[in-house]
DNA sequence: CCCTGTGAAATATTTCACAGCA
DNA sequence: TGCTGTGAAATATTTCACAGGG
């Protein structure tokens, strides 16, 4: 059994997220097998039993998966059997929609602070969630025992941002900026770009056309 | 030569953008060598001259890439040479967000409708963008000649939103709900999936910490 | 000599085929 | 029999090493 590739983890996130759907619908005492979990999310199914493989036997055979039990080991590989306490930096369209979204809430991820340049947004509450200035960084950091932060501030100033989160102590950062940041590897560091997702398919159509 | 993986895609839309604000500072006459550009955007530089191998030649040996050419290539590579014109469905925090964000303009891609349910928003017009029904889809996709799709609606009604737009005649659809979509084979379909991205920052936290 | 472009080697990932247990 | 778990095969991708043109 080797080292799992980074992309199953992904595909571990779609699979926990469509059981999560399948077992509100389904009921405490569903299973699922292989091959059905692939048709639904239209992948190999052997794929799927690879990625589950590099992390031990969750299956029966003969059976399939215990979709409860299947969650419960899922969550933990992604660490999602812990709360985690985020920090949101930036506060425009973008922040604001991150805020909002509630996939988070229901992978124990918890934004406990906002920080925002705009003296207007200083001080006050968003979704029950301070705003504050980015020279609270450090305190806040600290204080509110902050492990990841997601950037979503203009490129301009995205990396003077992450300086700050890093002398903080943050240790992961989602980056939502357009600019390739620069971060010593104890950081981890993801990068989440629309551009790059548009321009496949702009490749695709042009491509497909000739 | 073979057939260019879809990761270098994602790659050259890096390349492009890095060497777009590379242009601006040194210049129209700038050049730039494979190693350089590896150093800043911490990559391998075989990486990426294999990837734009895939397509031509683009460099000069001893010399390096003129960045003027470079830009002109990719750009024609990805497809972003002529206009695309998409539409945008859902308009809350992240449709709006979406919405404002520039590198789609300066990529030439054109948002020239929004869709949302809203009867509020219904018929007025935001960044000069009029908002209509979702019943409007067949008329307005054909009219505007949009082929791109931008789907930033919520998880329960995504499917009927893509099966309209399908039916619509776009080709290619952009997808931020939390669902797999089903689409037949002819539409090109992505996903774009912020909690996938923050499962790889959890997963690395909690493993790095055992 | 400098740096690209590219076959070939190394590595990573996916797919397959089937042993083995309920 | 039914389905998982997993070595092994097939593919895909990355990295290397170097030929070759300016």
């Amino acid at each position: 059994m080797r080292r799992p590739p980074q992309i199953s983890i992904s595909r571990l996130a779609v699979y926990l997220r469509f059981l999560e759907d399948y077992i509100k619908e389904k009921g405490p005492q569903a299973t699922i097998n292989s091959e059905a979990l692939a048709k639904f999310l239209d992948i190999n199914p052997h794929q799927i039993r690879k990625d589950l493989s590099y992390f031990g036997k969750f299956g029966e055979r003969g059976v399939g998966y215990r979709v409860k039990e299947l969650i419960d080991t899922i969550s933990r590989i992604l660490g999602l059997q812990r709360p985690w306490n985020l920090c949101l930096c930036g506060l425009g369209n973008l922040g604001s929609a991150l805020l909002a979204y509630n996939g988070f809430r229901q992978m124990h991820l918890t934004i406990v602070a906002i920080f925002d340049n705009d003296p207007e947004k200083i001080g006050t509450k968003i979704r029950g969630v301070a705003v504050s200035s980015p020279r609270q960084i450090p305190g806040l950091v600290k204080k509110l025992n902050i492990t990841i932060a997601i950037i979503a501030v203009p490129q301009a100033v995205a990396q003077g941002i992450a300086d700050a989160l890093l002398r903080a102590g943050v240790r992961a950062i989602l980056n939502f900026a357009p600019v390739k940041l620069t971060m010593p590897p104890h950081v981890k560091l993801r990068n989440a770009d629309f551009s790059a997702e548009l321009v496949h398919l702009t490749h695709y159509l042009s491509s497909a056309s000739q």
